[in-house]
DNA sequence: GCGATGACTCAAG
DNA sequence: CCTTGAGCCATCG
């Protein structure tokens, strides 16, 4: 079978979303973080773009921040609702 | 095809 | 701490 399929959007958010709802409570991982997991550490940025577009009330997308332990950006609600999030699950930064 | 944009990343000042 | 600059790559007009 052929898997080339091109750069399929849908598909890499799914994987993403995949990704993204495995992460246990306190911990966090970063969009190049995920992006490779995925198999796409050169995608960081589709990562991010995923969230922002496409996210599922079944994927803690606050659980996904940057490398170097910023927050990044939230969708709902703030980075203020999502560090608050973080927080309540125990990751402590 | 091009230019601008972005919840990115890394390095340097 | 913040800003540039460079790299990366899909998306949009």
């Amino acid at each position: 079978m052929v898997r080339r399929k091109l750069f399929n959007y849908e598909e890499f958010a799914e994987r993403v979303r995949a990704v993204v709802r495995a992460i246990p409570k306190g911990q966090v991982m970063s969009y190049g973080e995920v992006a490779t997991a995925v198999g796409a550490p050169r995608h960081s940025r589709m990562v991010a773009r995923v969230m922002t577009n496409n996210y599922l009330p079944d994927v803690p997308c606050h659980r996904i921040i940057k490398s170097d332990g910023s927050l990044g950006g939230y969708n709902r609600g703030g980075v203020e609702q999502k560090r608050a999030l973080l927080r309540a699950e125990g990751y402590t930064g």
